[in-house]
RNA sequence: GCUCGAGUGGCGGAAUUGGUAGACGCGCUGGAUUCAAAAUCCAGUGUUUUAGGACGUGCGGGUUCGAUUCCCGCCUCGAGUACCA
């Protein structure tokens, strides 16, 4: 071997990697570890393109770079492997989704391999696999098993719960749970039913089950999280998606708000996520206040950031959805509210979204009773007035909220104004900070600040309101009406659901006929024969009829027939990576978890700010709540990868006939653009016209108007890299033609790491030719025969491996991987210029390209006479002696204008510079005449003097 | 609308405690080599010019001896979010 073989020596150091196992991380080791993470993929059927890659390129960088410094690096993959895809296709062809989950991985697999990473594949997890989800259904059973404690701040059991209510009740509970809880004294505990007590329960377990209104997407038929719905339509299919009230799983989230967002202080991710996620919990402080109805016992809570204007109030409105609407509605007004609770229910979450601007709403005929001034206040519903938003109802303050200020001008309501020296006439004024308020009995002459807090002290003395804080957080919805997902280890006995037995996981996912709902509209996991639960002999049995089932007396029960959505897998899947043996016994042993703690830097995409890196959180303090794992935030570090976008290919037909125009001439026609497969269009944009047409039957036949050298030119377009769009990249073919190695570098080289950039493959050929030239440095002569020398190097040689050490350690350290690649180009130029053979300088430069170019510095450094693996070879240090100069040039300037540099030894000081320059100047002609008056040193940088 | 981020050659992009803007790569031009091509190597490549310079980092101001960098006001693009009381 010669030349430059890159696809025989990735092959050879692949193999070799996997017969001695390199990167297998030891549990029981002396080095201080480091934990490296990408985001496991969906393995989807299409398979790796060259942007899927980009995010585990460079997390395996990072994870080689800290293996040389003498880390204990755990570097996992898997794959999160349920999920709708495989069960849409599933739907279509029949196919069991875990026969098309296993070919796609295994593609998947092939594809990484190739790429030459440093995973653990020893670890590796699947969370479709029941060895996996048996912790998925055992976590959910723990979170089942806990309620929130306020007073304590943490999750605890909720045996500690029930031994409260058997000694002292509710009464005195501070706990997180449903709101219309009903107080009992520890007697009336005692005497409620087991089903009653069940029933109370479920309204404090972290994961419960409610009658809630939720996102439903009749096409998918399932539910969708908030996270899963984008712009009013499901992220994944873009179906429309409906409100509708279903009983479903939900987790209790939002007992943690608060810590999610004290959380993000301490750890380290990017602001723009951090700021999502701040949003997505929402924050807001203010108070609730509770009006009476008049002539009705009931009470309107209210949840308002501005307790200062209760003033202002002028009318109340309420969800259209919400409770009391039914109660207080007057006869008269009885037939127009329920034509538009009807109309606006019809409406979906798109359209409500899309027509922010109409106002609408409806009288109730009933009036609250305004807790100060005793005023009567009308209560209006309409739908800007969200019922999953604080309490579904708001005390509305026309002259400082400006939807309020609109509803009001709309329908005609008093618009009284509270606020000094404010204009009113045309909208409403928010401003807060300088105002005072006015027409407010006892807060009159107050400003925002100290009126808030008299009236909050008010509210409370009088025990109609107290100060609130407000988070737009909501409890997760869980279940999904999926087949392809984790089976609930849950069954129901009198209606109330019960925890399958530990000892019983993992409970398998039954095997259906088809994936679809059944008739009767129940999740397709209502088709399978066996799916009951036999309490007495703790095992799933078979069906038996209805009747058997509603009787109590043989024991047999149904089980949840819901699945637990995507992120369930993917909340705690890096605590499964830890426990090297994958032992059934623990989800991972006490000393892994302790050993490894958390994820220190965690890659991949900011799609999931909201959901997966949300959730995980939540899983993560609710495992250190119940003591299962010691650390209270998953990952330390976080850097999302930007997306690489292809370059798709369009040729322009010309409307309604079989024409295509080259790009050039379509000016003055009418065409529309067709996507062409980019493999069909070389680098200068001309189509391969033969091809093209042969790729579908309605081109065949097709004309072409070629330009007048006779070539037809496309039009390029970035857009996202998509099978459907024609310009997807394969990172096989790059393998193949240029080697892995060229891929990792070239991929790194295209820009900021956490930027979006298109894929060019033209300009692929400028790394490649980088790693030839490197192939050379360390091979000589004719037939280019391996040639390193003994020799001490020059000083040049070393000044540049040393300037390359220094500045590629600096670029590891802070993830801009792209500038490095441009240091080793340099590095290699200046060295083959020199003629450099030495080890001295050619044995660190193989072990500081090996974190991006692994295999050619594995074969380099076998040749070299290594018999070890380059991986761990110590990373080369920094010696600053090899830059420093006898001399140092000082740039001069003149009036701010760069005139000169002078050299000047180093270590003068201060004063001695100055006398220097001053006498320089005087003899020199750069000052056009004038005098120098004054030298202006600025430490480290320019001589500057004022003439 | 709100929040955040970004605007630098033909293109991807370098450069920040404020100090010679355009590193490195692509592309392009010229040359060497070749029967020719590919590959490789060498030189050039911001604009303009009267060849000394002048102008240049989205636009307009400001601070400074000096601004891509800091401050104020705009414009454009991108991302997230959206009746959040």
């Amino acid at each position: 071997m010669s030349k430059y073989h890159f696809n025989d020596i990735e092959g050879k150091w692949q193999e070799i990697w996997r017969e001695k196992k390199t990167f297998k991380a030891e549990n029981n080791s002396e080095k201080p570890k480091y934990y490296v993470l990408d985001m496991f993929p969906y393995p989807s059927g299409a398979g790796l393109h060259v942007g899927h890659p980009l995010g585990y390129i460079a997390s395996d960088i990072y994870a080689r770079y800290k293996r040389h410094q003498g880390f204990n690096v755990l570097h996992p993959q898997g794959y999160d492997s349920f999920g709708l895809p495989a069960e849409q296709y599933a739907i279509q062809t029949g196919q069991h989704p875990a026969t098309t989950t296993e070919v796609n991985i295994t593609r998947y697999r092939e594809q990484l391999d190739k790429i030459g990473f440093s995973f653990d594949w020893s670890r590796e997890v699947r969370t479709s696999n029941p060895e996996y989800y048996k912790w998925t259904q055992w976590i959910f059973l723990q979170l089942f098993e806990s309620w929130y404690d306020k007073n304590l701040d943490k999750a605890r059991a909720i045996e500690e719960l029930q031994v409260v209510f058997s000694s002292e009740g509710n009464l005195k509970t501070n706990a997180v749970c449903d709101d219309e809880i009903e107080h009992f004294t520890a007697s009336e505990w005692l005497e409620f039913s087991e089903v009653k007590k069940q029933e109370i329960l479920l309204k404090y377990r972290l994961t419960y089950l409610a009658e809630t209104e939720v996102n439903w997407c009749p096409q998918l038929g399932t539910v969708l999280a908030n996270d899963e719905i984008v712009n009013g339509v499901s992220e994944r299919g873009g179906y429309p998606v409906i409100r509708k009230k279903m009983k479903q799983w939900s987790m209790r989230i939002s007992a943690y708000a608060q810590r999610l967002l004290d959380g993000l202080d301490k750890i380290d991710w990017p602001q723009p996520l951090k700021d999502s996620q701040t949003n997505w919990i929402g924050r807001s402080k203010g108070a609730s206040v509770r009006f009476n109805v008049k002539e009705h016992d009931a009470k309107i809570d209210v949840f308002t950031t501005r307790p200062d204007t209760i003033f202002g109030v002028s009318f109340m409105v309420l969800a259209p959805e919400h409770d009391l609407v039914s109660k207080i509605t007057t006869l008269e007004q009885k037939e127009a509210v329920e034509n538009y609770i009807e109309a606006t229910a019809k409406r979906s979450e798109r359209e409500r979204m899309a027509d922010v601007k109409t106002i609408t709403g409806v009288f109730t005929g009933a009036y609250a009773v305004h807790p100060f001034s005793g005023e009567e206040i009308p209560v209006w519903i309409g739908d800007y007035v969200l019922a999953g938003y604080g309490t579904g109802a708001v005390m509305s303050v026309p002259c400082g909220d400006q939807r309020d200020y609109d509803f009001a001008k709309h329908f005609n309501i008093p618009i009284p104004n509270i606020f000094k020296d404010a204009d009113i006439a045309k909208e409403a004024y928010s401003d807060k900070e300088n105002t005072v308020i006015t027409n407010s009995d006892f807060l009159n002459d107050l400003n925002y600040k100290q009126a808030t807090e008299k009236i909050i002290a008010a509210l409370e003395e009088k025990g109609v309101g107290e100060g609130k804080i407000n988070y737009r957080l909501r409890d997760a919805v869980f279940s999904r009406q999926r087949y392809w997902g984790e089976p609930f280890p849950i069954y129901y006995k009198d209606g109330m659901p019960q925890a399958v037995p530990t000892e019983c996981l993992p409970l398998h996912l039954p095997e259906v006929e088809k994936y679809l709902p059944t008739e009767e509209g129940e999740p397709p996991l209502g088709r399978a024969d066996n799916w009951s639960w036999d309490e007495k002999n703790q095992k799933i049995v078979a069906n038996v009829s209805l009747s058997a089932v509603e009787g109590d007396d043989n024991g047999i029960y149904p089980l949840e027939l819901n699945t637990m959505p995507g992120w369930a897998g993917s909340s705690w899947y890096f605590f499964r990576y830890m426990e090297a043996a994958k032992r059934d016994e623990v989800f991972a042993s006490k000393e892994a978890l302790d050993y490894w703690q958390n994820v220190d830097l965690y890659i991949g995409g900011s799609e999931h700010a909201t959901g997966h890196l949300l959730y995980s959180r939540f899983w993560v303090k609710f495992m250190h709540d119940r003591g299962l794992v010691p650390v209270e935030e998953p990952f330390k570090k976080l850097i999302n990868q930007g997306m690489i976008l292809g370059e798709s290919a369009f040729a322009h037909r010309i409307e309604g006939e079989n024409t295509f125009v080259s790009t050039s001439l379509v000016k003055n026609k009418t065409t529309q653009p067709i996507h062409a497969d980019v493999s069909f269009v070389n680098i200068s944009n001309e189509l391969d016209i033969e091809a093209f047409k042969n790729w579908r039957e309605e081109y065949k036949n097709a004309a072409f108007i070629t330009e007048e050298d006779g070539t037809f030119k496309v039009s390029r377009e970035v857009e996202k890299m998509s099978k459907s769009k024609y310009n997807v990249v394969n990172p096989d073919d790059i393998c193949e033609q240029y080697g892995a190695d060229t891929l990792r570098m070239y991929e790194m080289f295209l820009g900021p790491l956490e930027q979006a950039k298109p894929w060019n493959t033209a300009g692929i050929t400028g790394v490649h030719g980088f790693l030839k030239k490197l192939w050379k440095l360390y091979h000589s002569g004719e037939n280019e025969s391996f040639y390193v020398t003994d020799e001490a190097a020059s000083k040049d040689s070393l000044k540049t491996l040393h300037k390359t050490i220094k500045k590629v350690q600096e670029d590891i350290e802070n993830f801009s991987f792209n500038t490095s690649v441009s240091s080793f180009m340099i590095a290699v130029n200046e060295l083959l210029s020199q003629k450099c053979n030495s080890r001295e300088v050619l044995e660190p430069l193989a072990i500081l390209i090996s974190p991006y170019a692994p295999h050619i510095a594995e074969e380099l450094w076998e040749k070299l006479g290594h018999t070890e693996s380059i991986s761990t070879a110590p990373f080369p240090t920094f010696e600053k002696m090899y830059l420093v100069e006898a001399n140092k040039k000082y740039p001069i300037s003149f009036n701010g204008k760069m005139r000169f540099t002078l050299e000047l030894p180093l270590d003068l000081t201060k004063d001695q510079i100055e006398s220097a320059v001053m006498a320089h100047a005087k003899t020199a002609q750069y000052l056009e005449g004038r005098r120098p008056k004054k030298v202006i040193i600025v430490p480290g940088k320019i001589v500057n003097i004022v003439g």
